[in-house]
DNA sequence: ACCGCGAGTTGATCCAGATCAAAGTTTCCG
DNA sequence: CGGAAACTTTGATCTGGATCAACTCGCGGT
């Protein structure tokens, strides 16, 4: 689906990119006043709806986004339909391939979220013309590296429980960052999709949960609600 | 191990990296004639055996590096000893992290190997200096992303027998590209380390290889060379 | 040529996680 | 508020790949 085209629930007003400057840095941030105002002109704020498409896997988007709020999850699937997320990103990280045209996977969102739209033509422009534009891309490239390679160690190396603590250490890293040694947060993922992250079933998943759960590493109130009483406990799962 | 002291067989005479510029293009082919001089004066070309680090996992390298011929794995490894491939680099590519100190994983000669090696401040500046050079690189981290997110499907959601294929094929691509559909190549790793790349055990990767070889898909001589009749059916196998 | 050792294969058995099956929850919508 | 569908948990059983254990092959060194 065209998230241009996407009925958000509210889809009434587009709002100008101006607004991402505020808030993040990404990519409205690095870009000179000029170049901003430019962009400002063809940029729209959308929200999506959890569970919409925002680019298909395999399709042409015309064009790029900037999340503003709430989780998007990468994922490919296989003919048969087996599927693997491969990264979930978080605001403000930027959504697309600068010049590709076909996208080799889907970002959906997890949750509902926020972006900010733009034509690819030109951004694609913007990112010739601006070497800060251009560096900031590539740091979110060699950010988003690091994270699949650890990933891969994941997937490749740990066991189900290993895996599902590194899951909820990862999520509970990335939601806002608590000061307290107690951490508290909302997946933004259904049974099914941590499943395909970690290359496990739901029931494999919902099980290792049940087992942090007894053993004290973590508490749970509705499902999708987590508390970690002690993170140092749960990073020690992980790495040996 | 640092690299700018390992003794290659041949660690004699340091050569100046302009010869990298004749043959590839990823690094010194986009500097300018005049940043090329300034690299080629601190540059050395150097063999590494098979088997030795070139960059260690936690430490601080102060060389970056430029592939010449021969493969290099990078991995992580675990505090107790679990370890992962996460991806096979080839010549032209370039080993390290600009801008980055410390490495979060350990690059290693797969085969004997003959790299381009210069220092790491000269680089980082003139990364900087050099749009083309940036881009460059930013391709290269975008080329690994796409590889890593491929090979973390594999790792989660493919079968032993669909995984070992997946590799086959991943060496075959990279081997010098043929013109008939038969393929035949020397596998850069041993079964250890192609029990690393998939996250499989020795025992396993053995039973798959030698089911390819009785069902026709693969022949082997001497372990390390395999040939494949037809490569489309090896595609076959790991697609659904 | 022979020896010794690391690399690879093959077989027997085990077990972590998959699969199959059935409740129990939650959410959402009329 | 009720009822259905989607999501989650839990239980029973099965199995692909791990583990344990020989054995064989090929290579380098003397």
């Amino acid at each position: 689906m065209d998230v241009a085209r996407s009925k958000g629930s509210d889809a009434g007003t587009p709002v100008a990119c101006a607004s991402c400057q505020a808030r993040h840095g990404v990519v409205c941030g690095v870009l000179s006043s000029g170049q901003l105002k430019d962009l400002g002109r063809h940029s729209l704020r959308r929200k999506v709806d959890a569970g919409s498409e925002i680019v298909a896997q395999g399709s042409e988007s015309s064009f790029y986004s900037n999340i503003m709020r709430g989780v998007v999850k990468l994922c490919k699937v296989m003919p048969d339909g087996r599927q693997q997320i491969v990264d979930l990103q978080f605001a403000p990280d930027f959504v697309g391939r600068p010049f590709v045209r076909e996208s080799t996977l889907s970002a959906e969102a997890a949750t509902d979220v926020e972006i900010c739209v733009f034509p690819r033509d030109l951004l694609d422009r913007m990112i010739s013309e601006t070497p800060e534009l251009r560096r900031s891309l590539h740091d979110q490239a060699l950010k988003e590296l690091d994270a699949a390679r650890e990933w891969m160690l994941t997937l490749g190396r740990r066991t189900a429980e290993e895996k599902v603590a590194s899951l909820l250490h990862l999520i509970a890293t990335h939601a806002e960052p608590q000061t307290a040694t107690t951490t508290v947060f909302d997946l933004p993922l259904s049974r099914a999709e941590i499943a395909d992250f970690l290359g496990l079933t739901i029931e494999t998943v919902s099980r290792q949960i049940t087992r942090l759960r007894k053993s004290g590493v973590i508490r749970i109130e509705k499902f999708r609600h987590i508390i970690v009483p002690n993170m140092d406990e749960m990073e020690r799962m992980i790495s040996a």
